[in-house]
DNA sequence: TATCGCTATATCTCATCAAATATAACGACA
DNA sequence: TGTCGTTATATTTGATGAGATATAGCGATA
């Protein structure tokens, strides 16, 4: 059987899209970073395409999910919010088990019908 | 709790997708209708877009998924196999199970961490 | 007070993908 | 043997989204 089951997952807020895989890389970049721009860098995405997801991540939030500062040492920076944390912690979680539980039911499938 | 969590599953072979959403709504279409160019119809799509995406599909799965007659009665028509009748079946349980069992792990998560 | 690297934002260009259009071939049937 | 509604395929047109470019503003620090 060389058939193999993928998924994504992402989660809504208001029926729009609030949380990815997409975004949860730029998140962890931010946080190994610091900044927005230097993440934007290494995942080679547009500084304004960073930007843009996470405006929209953080006004469709409960809550805010980083924390930016402009001017100063180093010209600004931004980080995750403990909150932020916790949502790429539980969306991780998730997605993992997802995977995991996709696997079963591919074999379950497989068993029964091919 | 105003957060939704969604999925999109697919199958892959020889990482080329296989089976989505779009292409079992399809398949569906054309075992109600018995015409590619029907089925296409009923879902507002494009004939040239509905042919190639079974014309993959067809050429991908380990065996025939439907079959197809040019000519004749009504001008010909499509109908799925046996194989492809199962394939669907297949998939509509896993993508059912899933979102099952992502609402569960969605509600653990709220639990612990919001 | 000049510099620096960052956030924030607008605008324009281009490539890619989807849609629309056109056409050939087929075979049962009247 | 002509008609009809399909399948099958190439080509052209159009729209949407991504990327590139440009620019302003900020504040700690030297």
């Amino acid at each position: 059987m060389k058939y193999k089951i993928k998924s994504r997952i992402w989660i809504e807020a208001d029926d729009n899209i609030l949380l990815g895989e997409g975004r949860v890389a730029l998140l962890k970049a931010i946080e190994d970073t610091g900044s927005l721009s230097k993440a934007a860098k290494s995942l080679k995405m547009s500084y304004k395409k960073a930007w843009s997801l996470m405006d929209a991540l953080n006004n469709r939030a409960e809550k805010p999910v980083i924390t930016t500062s402009i001017g100063g040492k180093g010209g600004g920076g931004a980080e995750l919010t403990d909150y932020g944390k916790n949502l790429v912690k539980a969306f991780e979680t998730i997605n993992q088990n997802c995977w995991e539980f996709l696997d079963q039911e591919m074999k379950k499938q497989l068993y029964h019908d091919f």
